[in-house]
DNA sequence: CTATATCATACCGATTTAGTATGAGTATAG
DNA sequence: CTATACTCATACTAAATCGGTATGATATAG
């Protein structure tokens, strides 16, 4: 069970604006301070903002700003955002055929249910230095 | 965060092994009755067979029997030996120079320790019909 | 107007997945 | 003893995903 870079850099970025909160940065400055290539940002960029865990703004002295206080922010929104889904296994939440049956699927409802109690009770202000 | 169907398709065949236990099963059966690709079966049986999860009888009339008693068995062993690993990021478990500087860690090493309690407190008869 | 930003899209090489193909070795039923 | 039923190793494949790059359009502060 892997979670991708996508999670990573971009937990990373946030917790970077978390403690800009609430001024904006530009992408570049979250790249080079959290060594991160800068297009590739962009993209994890992209995708925060349409799950509007982000708010961008363009120009000359633009960047991004978080679109809630740290403080509300759960660091299980901005994963689900990013890696798609929580779930381990597809079964797990969505309809499986079989889903009675399957003895196995019991074991991912119990942990997608863990994970996502795990994650959601994490505030992004509890990561700040 | 996904499991592969390696994992699903494993803890398939080990709760219907624990369903037949002590006895053994041959693949062609397992592959059957859970409806999985015999070929690609056999080579998970390879991996549960070296990480001493399950026991082999070659030749006619033979099969895979649980090494232990499914009351004895863990559900992380079997995900942990068909994943490689429960961490979700390479850097919460290896060494990572930024570990103690880098926020998001903090998150990769709770969720972890937390799967790995779930997955290890299931025990494979729990999951009999 | 121009420099600095976001933002969309397409491309790339490498790796992983899920599965197949081939065939060797092994033990047992009959 | 032999045919058969099984394990088991290795190599291959198509498709998907990953991490990243390239190109260029669009918006805006100053």
């Amino acid at each position: 069970m892997q979670f991708s870079t996508r999670a990573e850099y971009g937990l990373k970025a946030m917790v970077n604006l978390a403690e800009a909160y609430p001024e904006s940065r530009p992408i570049q400055q979250l790249a080079k301070e959290e060594r991160i290539s800068v297009k590739y940002l962009e993209r994890i960029f992209g995708i925060l903002r349409r799950s509007e865990l982000v708010v961008s703004h363009k120009g000359k002295s633009g960047g991004y700003t978080l679109a809630q206080k740290p403080n509300l922010l759960k660091v299980g929104e901005i994963i689900e955002a990013l890696e798609g889904t929580i779930a381990p296994m597809g079964c797990s939440s969505s309809a499986c055929s079989q889903k009675d049956s399957c003895a196995s699927s019991k074991v991912w409802g119990i942990l997608e249910k863990q994970v996502r109690k795990t994650l959601y009770g994490i505030k992004l202000n509890s990561l700040l230095k």
